[in-house]
DNA sequence: TAATATTGTTATGCATAATAACATAAATCA
DNA sequence: TGATTTATGTTATTATGCATAACAATATTA
């Protein structure tokens, strides 16, 4: 039960950041359990609510993943009724996706859940701090 | 070319957390790349050169991963010549984790690369921000 | 001594992420 | 115009990160 030293890491930010995102992480991947959604197909379909029409392309660049990454996240989407594909006429190779009404409710519910979690989780930290850390 | 909205997206810590993050791991995983050291295997060898003498159930637990995916990155660094695995003989279990001297050379190299390249990366951010940011 | 716990390991599976190659369609250019 | 190039979505494949189950060897506890 020595205690270990962890002092070189810690003198770099990274080590830091990853510490905290892994603890909200861990927090998000909780919260959204009940709903059914990862991370990834969380973000995909916040996404797609708030950008109705966007294509994949577009949305793998928004969300920094590949397009064929973005693929399997969008048939699960579409495959629950959540959003829908549908061929763009000025441009037949692409596809607009929009939300479906369900897509748009648990929109709303994640949403909250989402919201109260990482609230209750930051509750410890003034806001003031929180919003230099995001700038 | 749209703009694309995360407003939504944005109100949420975790979001801002994990592209900041994805930043500073993209611009390590550069800097390592020279010496042929991932993420885990540098993380790895830091700590051990910093606390020589350690097993690999404190290791795994320090670095906050499961002790079988622990067994790769220490089979590497063994290897490599980097550390060396010795039989604890009041615990016949479990192996002591030491550096070799190539080691320790690799480390210390490592580590100005790594110091510099970060310290280059948030040279636009006051340190005071950092240090708050840390806590 | 018998039952339990720990250490390191193998095997396995899942999620994330990157690349190559392709069909279809659009845009460019010569 | 026709030929070439580019963009979109897709499949297949691979590597990495991370988690769990099961196990042999060893240590600890009851």
């Amino acid at each position: 039960m020595t205690k270990i030293n962890d002092d070189t890491l810690r003198t770099f930010v990274g080590y830091h950041l990853k510490r905290s995102f892994n603890v909200i992480q861990s927090d998000l991947i909780e919260t959204l359990r009940p709903f059914d959604l990862r991370m990834l197909t969380y973000s995909a379909l916040v996404l797609i609510v708030d950008n109705p029409g966007l294509n994949q392309s577009r949305l793998s660049q928004i969300m920094d993943i590949e397009r064929p990454n973005l693929v399997v996240i969008i048939d699960e989407l579409e495959e629950r009724e959540l959003i829908t594909r549908e061929r763009v006429p000025t441009d037949r190779r692409s596809y607009a996706l929009h939300p479906t009404e369900a897509g748009r409710a648990l929109y709303r519910e994640t949403l909250d859940a989402v919201t109260q979690h990482e609230a209750q989780l930051l509750s410890g930290i003034a806001p003031e701090q929180l919003e230099q850390m995001i700038a």
